[in-house]
DNA sequence: ACCGTAAATCGTCGATCAACGATAAAGGTA
DNA sequence: TACCTTTATCGTTGATCGACGATTTACGGT
């Protein structure tokens, strides 16, 4: 093996890839995101643990295995949440950029 | 005609109803609420304008007036929008503490 | 009573969502 | 290599969304 096989800390820095979108545009998909109950529960398990997991995430919740992969995806796609791959297994956390964007926005709605 | 025909103000306090519903149930339907950019704009154009009107809606987005009508249904479902009678037209405006409490959800995520 | 304006509702259509089981891909281990 | 575990992807199904035009409803004004 090279240096480490499997670092334990995931998720490192971010790109965040907002170019040309509209704050509006911006704030809707993010909404988008955690407009399913079953989002925002993962959302809440990944700020809640600092470690990422994904099988775990999958047994706290009572949905198939595809459909909490699905919710995963939908997640990553957003921005809010991150994957690396460790071993075998895949490594989820809070994108705490887009997390405090996402803030920022509604808390801008005044 | 009686005492006033037509109020200036509309929208005075709300109900709330938010009735065994879990936070993370809550979140999830408040966001959703928001996960349509011609539904932000429309939030963002009733914080903005503390006058609530329907037609101006209409008139400022790209969009049929079904078609806004339908995103306004949402809205009040959701209960970050309310909407009083006006004689012929209606007064949309924004529910405070529905829009607080998203706030708050939003910013309790940490 | 009649008309005009404002808004909601209806019906339709294509697109996306949400869920699942089944299967595939990727990596670790014996 | 063969297996096992973990996760992603595929294919399907039913439900909901988003948009529209057309129609209906509700008031105000004449």
């Amino acid at each position: 093996m090279s240096a480490r096989k499997s670092k334990v800390r995931c998720c490192d820095e971010t790109p965040v890839n907002v170019e040309g979108v509209s704050e509006g545009e911006l704030l809707a998909r993010l909404a988008k995101a955690l407009a399913h109950p079953a989002r925002v529960t993962i959302v809440r398990m990944l700020i809640e643990r600092a470690s990422c997991v994904c099988g775990e995430i999958v047994g706290e919740l009572p949905l198939a295995q595809s459909t909490v992969s699905q919710h995963l995806k939908i997640l990553k796609q957003s921005g809010l949440v991150q994957g690396d791959i460790d071993g075998p297994k895949v490594c989820y956390c809070i994108n705490k950029k887009m997390l405090k964007l996402l803030q920022t926005l509604v808390s801008g709605l005044k």
